[in-house]
DNA sequence: CTATAAATGCAAATGACTGGCAATAAGGAG
DNA sequence: CTCCTTATTGCCAGTCATTTGCATTTATAG
């Protein structure tokens, strides 16, 4: 995702540029591999910008998700994690339980066969998830 | 999911039987293909049992996950579903969006050539998720 | 039968997130 | 540049699922 297409976006969706928006943007491209809560992406704005309030920022995420522009994700129990899209194509996510930090697989197992199987047995499929879990190299090593 | 091998590890960790308890898992019992929230699972538990507790509720389901004996997924955003573990072979399920009816799929995409792939990526994955979402036979046929 | 440790119920707390409303400010029109 | 419309913000109170503290009850081993 590039700044170019998020401005871009919002500006056709006749949404306007304020300080809070714009910071709020630049941490999320900065941490453009990384799943942020929204508690965290908060903190990381008021580094730039102290004037940056709770509300704000779950109601920029909801914009942006809205724009189809976030990809978001349970990280436990009771907190999503949020990140920009970052392809157009269709794919899935290496996650790293400790730091947030997804990579991206040029995979998807779902094949014409699964989804034949499942509409054989009834069910019409009309999306799904895979995530893989485990340690990036860095948080890996800080294990040990 | 047997009754007895519940019995059989609840008896093992020290767990008494109470009749909450005993209700709470005849129910996830006769609903072992289906996701309840923990809402929806009190409810049908005090069709049983008028003495039943959310407080309860909860924490037996906490229990029973600390035992290994359920199977939880996010709903949705803020909203989790709960059953017991169906079969003891590594599988994954497709989910009817509006019942939560679940089916298992005999078959894990995770390939160790995947696996491999993130190794040589630099992580080392230690659980994945993989679930379909769609709607079931029956509540496919409702929708039309 | 009794002691003890587990389990329950209640009410209050938590924590992520949302909604109402008044105040502020962006940015296009003129 | 100024004005006006309307998006956006901040604050605060409210939701909703889930958790916790604590006093009370109850299962079960001995």
């Amino acid at each position: 995702m590039t700044l170019d297409n998020l401005l871009k976006t919002l500006h056709t969706a006749k949404c306007r540029m304020t300080s809070q928006r714009r910071t709020i943007i630049d941490v999320l491209l900065a941490n453009e591999n990384t799943l942020l809560s929204a508690d965290h992406l908060l903190k990381l704005c008021q580094q730039k910008n102290p004037d940056i309030n709770t509300t704000t920022v779950y109601r920029n995420l909801e914009l942006l998700d809205a724009l189809k522009l976030m990809y978001t994700v349970n990280i436990d129990r009771n907190t999503m994690g949020y990140k920009l899209v970052c392809h157009d194509y269709h794919h899935h996510h290496m996650i790293c339980l400790i730091c947030g930090k997804m990579e991206a697989i040029e995979y998807c197992p779902i094949s014409p066969d699964l989804i034949d199987q499942a509409t054989a047995r009834g069910f019409s499929i009309t999306n799904h998830n895979l995530e893989l879990y485990g340690y990036c190299h860095t948080c890996h090593t800080d294990l040990l």
